[in-house]
DNA sequence: CTGAAAGCGCTAACAA
DNA sequence: TTGTTAGCGCTTTCAG
């Protein structure tokens, strides 16, 4: 592998000079530059970034580690983060924690070790509070709103139920049952309440017997959705806690020859790759990936500029409604 | 940040056997060796991977090039590479082409400023012969068998037909179809070859207006689908070329009420991850991205062995057939 | 078993 | 405008 020296040499003058023509310092003769350039072409020179990065103090990386990354919803943010921050000048090293904290641990170490610039991280729920902090790094998280002194970035659940709610009303549904994911949930919380509260606005009636909890599973949403319509007053309509609860209401609605939207109208929640094949054609509240994505790099940059002072960033990411054939 | 010269010094010993100490070199006396890995670990010593690679001329950071990382496909076989590479020390960086040819050679570039010690690649199509040799470092490559002296992994589609084939033959279909992609695509000729040897194998006539070629696209599957059911003596199954036109078939038979088998048997390529969704329950052969990825893996490693001998190695990777109720 | 010293490839003062 | 020099943090001879 050819160095700055080998050229020096070649160019009778200093690898310093040569250093400085490659890195377009203005101190450096023109026709000296020339030849400089033309001999690392020829020669086949390429710069060594871990040679600079170690002067340099900054590797120009930037890590971005998430539970999954073959979770397409997690792809599309790698991917969008990536691209925001090849535009910036940086490089990314993904990094999967397969939603276990040690590993999470430990790729941590492992960045930290690599030296990146910095780090936007989707932690596991169980993340040690102070871990981060400790690693002395800038830093930026996904949906994790802790009392840590750190910056986070996060979808507006808010909004998007309200985004929701809306809709259904708006098409002239005024049963509105919601299946929700697991009551723990901070999201589903906040989506639960926005639910009740715009319903009220709208001058509906809140019928608990049409409020539930479950998992984020198919199944989940199937048996419920099959409880509420043996009801002796059925829904007319459902918001469902995720898409995948919701592809159960859809597969129960299938199956049972129920037209939907004519028997019942669907909403979900999160927009997954699926939602939008015309085979399935569900309505849902999309969470903006590629924002997501890009406004987290810019917040991660931001950190990194004022490091070691802590941004504190609270960013809300708008969802978008994605109205399909099941309202 | 702290270094091993700090450890050193607290420690009363040289920086060198500090390195040694942590290093787990066998020539350290024990307890100066305990001595230094609890100041090490008391002072929050962090090794800077940078210094290491500078001096060892190793990264243990290996690259992966794909076009689309948030392609499902893609970002299971990432995903897998990824794990693999953990588990044999090493860091993944990974790239998105964008399936763009000079995007791409831009990010080869970085990864080689970068130092990787590898790199696995899935090249856009119209990489310039020879560029990849040039770059002078341990390659292999996903589906692209190229008079290249590289190393290659891809799937047997040969292997994969004849599975699709034999299953619907044993199914019971006799007038089997052949919805393919695009004519000009290595794999969908391997596929169409293998399905006609196939048929014949089981003393089946093969026929030419049962075989058409087209974008791999769902709207490509659904008029292809159409013409043949309005053909005088249409066929009863069909062998897509993959998983996006299959579903285009199945779009067609569900909103002309036909029934799926009964009326048509459909089989893809693939196993994208929608088909395997109760709402579509795709009959289909799988590509093993987690083998794909191990694989590959694995034959870098070999070329980074070997290197800078080529290995040439030819790896076929065989697909699985999934029977869902579409057939 | 330990220390001294060289050097990986590069950047950045400081001189000249 | 250019050269000299001192590191960046670490590994690795070579002596002792």
């Amino acid at each position: 592998m050819i160095t700055i020296k080998d050229i020096a040499e070649r160019a009778g003058v200093s690898y310093a000079t040569v250093s400085r023509a490659l890195n377009g310092r203005p101190d450096v003769n023109e026709e000296t530059r020339q030849r400089i350039f033309d001999l690392a072409r020829e020669m086949g020179y390429q710069p060594n970034a871990i040679a600079r990065s170690l002067v340099k103090k900054k590797s120009q990386i930037i890590a971005v580690m998430v539970p999954d990354v073959s979770n397409p919803f997690f792809a599309d943010i790698t991917m969008s983060v990536n691209e925001a921050a090849d535009e910036a000048g940086y490089t990314t090293m993904i990094c999967n924690t397969g939603w276990d904290p040690v590993k999470e641990q430990e790729k941590l170490r492992i960045m930290v070790e690599q030296r990146v610039d910095g780090i936007i991280l989707k932690p596991t729920a169980f993340i040690r509070p102070g871990a981060l902090e400790a690693l002395n790094l800038p830093v930026v998280l996904f949906w994790h709103a802790m009392p840590d002194d750190l910056s986070y970035i996060e979808v507006d659940h808010a909004y998007g139920s309200r985004l929701a709610v809306d809709h259904l009303v708006a098409r002239g549904y005024r049963r509105i049952a919601y299946i929700g994911g697991i009551e723990t949930s901070p999201s589903n919380q906040i989506r639960l309440m926005t639910y009740q509260k715009t319903l009220q606005e709208h001058a509906l009636s809140v019928d608990a017997r049409l409020i539930s909890y479950g998992p984020f599973r198919q199944e989940s949403g199937y048996q419920r959705i099959e409880a509420l319509l043996r009801m002796p007053h059925p829904p007319d309509a459902v918001f469902c806690g995720n898409d995948i609860i919701a592809m159960g209401v859809l597969q129960y609605m299938r199956e049972h020859q129920l037209q939907v939207p004519e028997d019942l109208a669907i909403i979900g929640f999160d927009d997954i790759s699926c939602a939008s094949l015309p085979l399935v054609s569900l309505s849902t509240v999309s969470q903006p990936r590629d924002k997501l994505g890009r406004e987290a790099l810019q917040a991660l940059l931001r950190e990194m500029d004022a490091f070691p002072q802590r941004t504190r960033q609270r960013i809300l990411v708008e969802p978008e409604l994605k109205a399909r054939s099941t309202t």
